[in-house]
Order: structure tokens, then sequence, then C-alpha cells
DNA sequence: TTTGGTATCGAACGGTATGTTCATTATTTA
DNA sequence: TAAATAATGAACATACCGTTCGATACCAAA
């Protein structure tokens, strides 16, 4: 890839990230987010056909190392999916929440992020529904398993929704046990 | 109150009903709003600050009869804080939602309409609170009650959604069961 | 190093929606 | 009937969107 287009594209990921944590997405107009990547209204609009469309790809790029499956693993990160010892894997992304990531508490927390929220959820579920045998109970086999499986997945969002408006007080281990408490 | 009042402003909130009908909150204008309600451009500033300002107001008023304990009981009403059988008061809620009564709806199955989720949630907050015992358990002596309320109202609306979206086929019964079988 | 292709710039434009203003007209109420 | 109040409708300023286009800067391959 061209290096102007690498540069332009960091660019506006990075002034949208740090935007992000000042305001809600839903607030952040085209031109603030130009203005502080120091780039032109056009060359916006030729990487990104809309904001919403920003906010996917970046979306993508958050979520891909620490969802997808096919993601190579790295030197020190255990992917997620192949965490062995049972029950790790929520764990492990409750560490990755208490670490900021690219700021996605700033999106996880905002009151108007429905977009990044969705975005979020459908990632969640396909780790919910691979590591459901976890979940089994007597419950699980009188419920439909897509509710079962929304059910788990939204109580994981509303938990770390919870921890964040609370101030992230409580340890990564604490909140897996109430989760784990409440499915 | 004024007749005139009176008419504009029940002018306005069923053009909003009907309109949500065809479509998510966030793409309705007041545009479309005041040209449906056959009403000037002032009058409408002159009732509602913002689009938002008529949404809080149009569920204050959907709300208040279902959820607000200090409402009036009326004739073949019996209210649903004062469900005597144990439990009942869900059933109850289920019913409501499956007649759909004011479009509640569209407003619940949207996909934007964080506003109107937010303010349903807190209402029914109130609820789950006041229903609180029918929900103890080992699980929730071991939670922070916040969470526990804020995890039981959560999954109440993911179960709502949830049958939404499969096309309300469960009866009220099944649902409740459903509900009460996560948590 | 030249050259052809490509990305960016920057200003301007048309379009849509917002929320306000104000003089005029209609309705209510005292 | 008169004073108060509400509705009208058109106009206005403002803000943001997404597009266009000629000029300029940059890159990569020959």
């Amino acid at each position: 890839m061209d290096r102007r287009q690498r540069k332009t594209r960091e660019a506006i990921f990075s002034a949208f990230v740090s935007l992000l944590d000042q305001k809600d997405f839903s607030k952040i107009t085209v031109g603030e987010i130009i203005e502080r990547a120091d780039v032109g209204r056009a060359t916006f609009y030729s990487h990104f056909e809309t904001k919403d469309f920003l906010l996917k790809e970046l979306c993508f790029e958050l979520f891909c190392h620490i969802f997808d499956q096919t993601e190579p693993e790295r030197v020190g990160h255990r992917h997620i999916f192949n965490c062995e010892s049972e029950g790790s894997a929520f764990v492990h992304l409750f560490y990755h929440l208490q670490r900021n990531d690219n700021g996605i508490l700033d999106l996880l927390s905002g009151r108007n992020n429905e977009l990044f929220l969705c975005y979020f959820k459908n990632s969640l579920k396909k780790l919910v529904e691979s590591q459901l045998p976890l979940f089994e109970s007597r419950k699980s086999d009188k419920l439909p398993v897509d509710l079962w499986v929304n059910h788990i997945t939204s109580t994981f969002i509303e938990t770390v929704r919870w921890w964040i408006d609370n101030g992230l007080c409580e340890s990564p281990e604490t909140i897996t046990e109430y989760f784990y408490l409440m499915v």
C-alpha cells in the first residue's frame, strides 16, 4: 500500500479514537475528524464512505486480533480461543478490557454507540458459541439455543458496562466470577 | 389545557407513532412529523424542544400507566404492581407487549432507539426492584445488588427483543418461563 | 532520472435538516 | 365583545453532509 495512503488512514483512525475519548460517536462530525487528522475533506471520503464505515473498519481492526480464530498466534499472547484452562477465555477478555486496548472502553461505555455494540456483540457471540459447553446446565436444555447464546453474550456486555460505570474497581477475576454466577 | 393545544399535541404524537411504525427513530425528521401531523413548524417547536424531547414525553405517557405505582387502578386493569399471584407482574407485562399497546414494539425492536431503551430500562428497573424477593437465590447473595438488578432488567429486555425478532411466536407464558429460567 | 500514475489538497457547491423569528390569522376565555 | 393565547407559514441563519474538480505533491517502475 502506498505510504501516503497508510499515513492518512492512520491519521484518520488516530484522530477518530482520540475524539471518541472526548465525546460520543454520534456527536463527532466529519469536520472535526479531518481537522484533527489534518487531512482534506475529499481525502477522508476517498478512504471511508461515511463516518459509520469508519467505525466499522475500526471495529474490524480492533476485534480481529481479539476474536478472530484465524489470526495467527503471537509471542507472549496466547490466543483467546486457545486458552486451555477452563473458562479462561473470559478472564482473558476482561484483562484486555481493563487495559483499555485502543480506547475500547470509550466505545463500550458510551451511551450512543449502538453500532459499535452491534459489531462487538456479533464478534462476542462467536466466542460464546465456541465456549458453549462451559455453560451447559439444566436451564440451557430447556431454552432455545439462540436465546441462550444471546443471553450469555448480553450478560457479558452488561457486566462490562456495569464494571466500567463502577470505575473498574473489581479485579478481572472477581468480574469473571460475577459473570459466571449470573449465567 | 386549551383545546387547540391538546389537539396539536395529540396530532404530533399520533403522527410520530405512525412514523415509528415505518422507520427507525433516527431516520424520522421533524419535517415529516409536522407534515403528517398537519401542523406548522413553529407550532411543533413551541410544544417540543427537539425530537428527542418528543420521544421522552411519549415514553413518559406510555410508561406511566404501565409502570407508575401512583397511577390509580382502572376497571378491568389490575395494576402491574399489585398482581398478587407470584411473579405474575412479568406475564402481565409480556401480555402488554404482545398486544403492542401504542406501537411500543416498534420502539423496542428498532435498532436505533438507544434513547427509548434507556427510558424503558429505567422504568423497568423500578419494577424489578419491587419484585426483587422473587429472584432471591444463592447467586444473588454473592452479587452486588445493583449488578443483580441490572442483570435481571437487561435479561428481560433482551428476552423481549429476541421474542420480537422471532415473530412473537411463543405465548407470554412460555416467554415468562424462559425469562425465569435465565434469571 | 524521467515519466506516468496516483493520492492529496482546498475551495466551492448543492442538498438536507435544524431551530428561530415574526407578522398575520384564528380560537378561546373572561 | 375584548384581551389573551395559540397556530400559521414563510423566511432566515446555521450546521453538516457528501461530491466535484483543477492544481499540486508524491511514489514506484522503467
